[in-house]
DNA sequence: ATATCATTTCGTCAACTATCGAAATGTAAT
DNA sequence: ATTACATTTCGATAGTTGACGAAATGATAT
């Protein structure tokens, strides 16, 4: 039984722009921790509570890589509300901002960024 | 153009279940802010402000009506949007908690409850 | 075993949100 | 005109959220 409040826990989910940002860049490729925090400009933990806000409510899912931690799209079948909201996002991000973030994710690289 | 700032705001007006509870009541009718305000238990000047945040997310509308003022789901043909997350909101809410909300729609009398 | 280092958790702070009651507003009925 | 009254706006307050840096965690590589 879906509840007003599990709900509203999903789009509450959606309802900050740094998430947004984040679920737009994931769409284009798998990123760790630190090449999302390079992209967004914000700090470590930031991006972490972030990330783990979007995780319960479903829309991610982690896997770990090596010493970085992999974050994506969730991928599982049932999710089809995971990929309703990425599409409605792909049409709505036609502007600078997401294409500005986009472009980053192509030449960011978590070895440089990481390791001092 | 569309902003990640723009997106999180329609989604913060989806993020509160007594917003949720109005808009799924609101699916049945035209009520106006005393019934609405009985049905769901809250101040009057609460219920005011949570009508205003879904109106200016452009969720809904209101008319006048009488000494009354009528909020109702936005229906311009051009609102997709408003469309489309009600008919999810149909889908998801097959619960008590709405049911409930749904039978009081039923009964509610703005004669009744506003005159003293 | 130890050191390294990416990530998470914790504590703190400022900003924002939901709530109420009281006062203001504006319209409808007398 | 005046009264009644539904709704909105205002001011105060408690709770929540987003941010950071510091400390804790835990896995990898030496």
């Amino acid at each position: 039984m879906t509840t007003y409040k599990d709900i509203s826990k999903i789009y509450k989910a959606l309802s900050d722009p740094h998430r947004l940002r984040i679920l737009n860049i994931l769409r284009l490729r798998k990123l760790c921790v630190c090449e999302i925090t390079e992209i967004l400009n914000l700090a470590t933990s930031t991006v972490s509570k972030h990330l783990s806000i979007l995780q319960s409510a479903d829309f991610i899912q982690q896997e770990k890589d090596g010493k970085w931690m992999n974050y994506f799209i969730n991928n599982r079948a049932s999710d089809a509300r995971t990929a309703a909201f990425v599409s409605a996002m792909e049409f709505w991000l036609n502007n600078e901002e997401a294409k500005a973030d986009e472009q980053k994710v192509k030449t960011v690289n978590r070895d440089k960024i990481c390791s001092t």
